[in-house]
DNA sequence: TATAATCTATACCAAGTTAATAGAGATTAT
DNA sequence: ATAATCTCTATTAACTTGGTATAGATTATA
């Protein structure tokens, strides 16, 4: 698993969204002007998240976007798995792609590449972003510096 | 963490080596040949892992590539970082990176990424050639139908 | 109804990476 | 001498990444 820019940018928005959730929308700019993201680029990484039910939105004047699934259900690997795709190191580590590879069988790396996938699943599919608000708050409440616009 | 092509070809051109340890070299031909790997392509991958220590080779007639190494003292995980780059799905998941990012003291998603890299870290890097030449030799000694070459 | 704010859609692009291929040269056993 | 082998550098096609550009559709509100 890789994490470039889009997704990057894309986990970082939704967790704003959901900050916000059930409180109305919020428009690119304010999205991009709080993550420090290219706006036209957050633009199409917001088109696809629409695509793929996470968020939705509203044209037009006081438009903007909102989280459209609850946050206690969008985890953070669905959202890479998503924008990224398979976060598995290679395609043999997924039981569904073991048949396409001819060392299948016999090959002594494919355990290995099996446990990353499986612990690394562990950790991206338990968080969900209503975790990762709850985490924020907290870092709100404590002593540690925040920047003003979390 | 993502193995290309180069990072498949480079485990199995040294888990051949480690098959062979102490008893001569193998010549490009013949790695290529058993890993089905194109022949060029792999001669610039063994140059790339001569200069890293992880192999030496003779030339000429009866010439090839052996182990520079023992196999015990060889990791998956260290030919992997090696040939493919930092093992964490994002920069800031090494705490050498931390500073770089701007966010750092405040983002909830580092611990994602330090999660990953830790679980990630702790299958690669204890897993050494002398582990899975083991792994070979029990494959041989199983009913599993293996291929002429191992 | 005009306008400005906002999202929608598609096209484009520069730089870097991947997975090779090509060819000329150096070394060495026989 | 020659053939087998490694060494080194250049080149390339396809793809990915991280954007930018432009034109259009929608909607609140003055």
């Amino acid at each position: 698993m890789k994490i470039t820019y889009k997704g990057d940018y894309s986990l970082k928005a939704i967790l704003d969204l959901a900050l916000h959730y059930n409180k109305g929308v919020l428009p690119i700019q304010e999205l991009a002007k709080k993550g420090d993201i290219p706006f036209k680029f957050l633009e199409q990484i917001l088109l696809t998240l629409k695509k793929g039910g996470f968020v939705d939105s509203k044209r037009g004047v006081d438009g903007g976007y909102f989280l459209a699934r609850p946050p206690e259900t969008i985890t953070v690997g669905e959202v890479v798995r998503f924008i990224e795709g398979p976060i598995e190191p290679v395609a043999c580590a997924n039981k569904d792609s073991y048949e396409k590879c001819k060392d299948f069988p016999y090959c002594v790396f494919k355990d290995i590449w099996s446990h990353v996938y499986t612990a690394t699943s562990l950790v991206v599919d338990t968080v969900t972003f209503a975790e990762l608000v709850r985490r924020v708050e907290a870092l709100k409440n404590s002593n540690i510096e925040t920047p003003y616009y979390i």
